[in-house]
DNA sequence: AGGGAAGTGTTATATAATAACATAATGACT
DNA sequence: AGTCATTATGTTATTATATAACACTTCCCT
């Protein structure tokens, strides 16, 4: 899927659940969308003000909260950063894979693991929270 | 387990790793020990500043650091904090349990779900490293 | 004793995130 | 169109989290 695209669909997808995908919202994703993996809140932010001489962290860190809230970008806490969700669509469990060695990220849809996941934990009386998984390791490429 | 014991397998844990649980390290696990749940590195710090007047963050994350490599605490990334592992001695690779509210924790075995997880991304040829999973959620207590 | 390695102290800084309040845009309703 | 609540954005300041860099000490081996 090329960005034009994904940002329609994104567009649509927000539309779907009742709330905009603004100017300002839509351009820091097409931002987020510019790099390839993890992407830091500063980072965005420096893109913006290179962009337009001043902006500030609640600007961009509103903007990724909401994308995150509607299941555009993913948080990745492990590494204080952001990665983009390619199948936002389907209501999936992002399985992150974060390689240690190249950098690459890779999300794998692991609803199925992360739904028996659910029933252990919620057996013990646990409510877990919607999350992505963030595993690290060496992708195909290193590990080879 | 009680604080003495536990230290003192901590203690001989790090020998039989070779290397060293310090004073001032033993001391900084004495001070989480004191917490139940999840504690932030800036907690420990204030309460090393209470003892001695003064304290500097290098102080505090060094040991803390040290402590999730020896496997005495584990990292709770999603919350900028830390836990104790009670259980330390074996290799475990079990499943964090963080409740948001009350910040209890509690580990789980995972053991049969590791093996599926291991499974999923050697489906797509990533080779992921051991480790604890950690998920954020509601304790039994707070979800009620 | 000499000398390297590991540990700790100290100062400064980098990085990440939020609080609080002001202003602007939107949209529903008269 | 005008009112008004709601949502979104701008702005300033601050809090929270973590590390760099360098000095000094302690420990241990020879
Ligand atoms: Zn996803
Ligand atoms: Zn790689
Ligand atoms: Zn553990
Ligand atoms: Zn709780």
């Amino acid at each position: 899927m090329n960005k034009q695209s994904y940002l329609a669909a994104a567009e649509q997808h927000c539309l779907h659940r009742g709330c905009k995908l603004t100017a300002l919202r839509r351009h820091i994703l097409e931002l987020v969308l510019e790099y390839d993996g993890v992407v830091k809140a500063y980072q965005v932010l420096a893109d913006l003000q290179r962009e337009r001489g001043v902006a500030a962290p609640p600007t961009v860190y509103r903007a990724l909260d909401f994308l995150v809230e509607q299941g555009l970008l993913h948080k990745v806490d492990a590494l204080n950063g952001f990665v983009v969700c390619s199948h936002f669509e389907c209501n999936h469990h992002g399985l992150i894979l974060v390689c240690e060695q190249c950098g690459r990220v890779e999300e794998i849809d692991a609803s199925q693991f992360l739904g028996a996941l659910k029933e252990v934990t919620e057996a013990v009386g646990f409510e877990s929270r919607e999350q992505n998984l963030l595993l690290t390791g060496l992708c195909k490429a290193c590990h080879a």
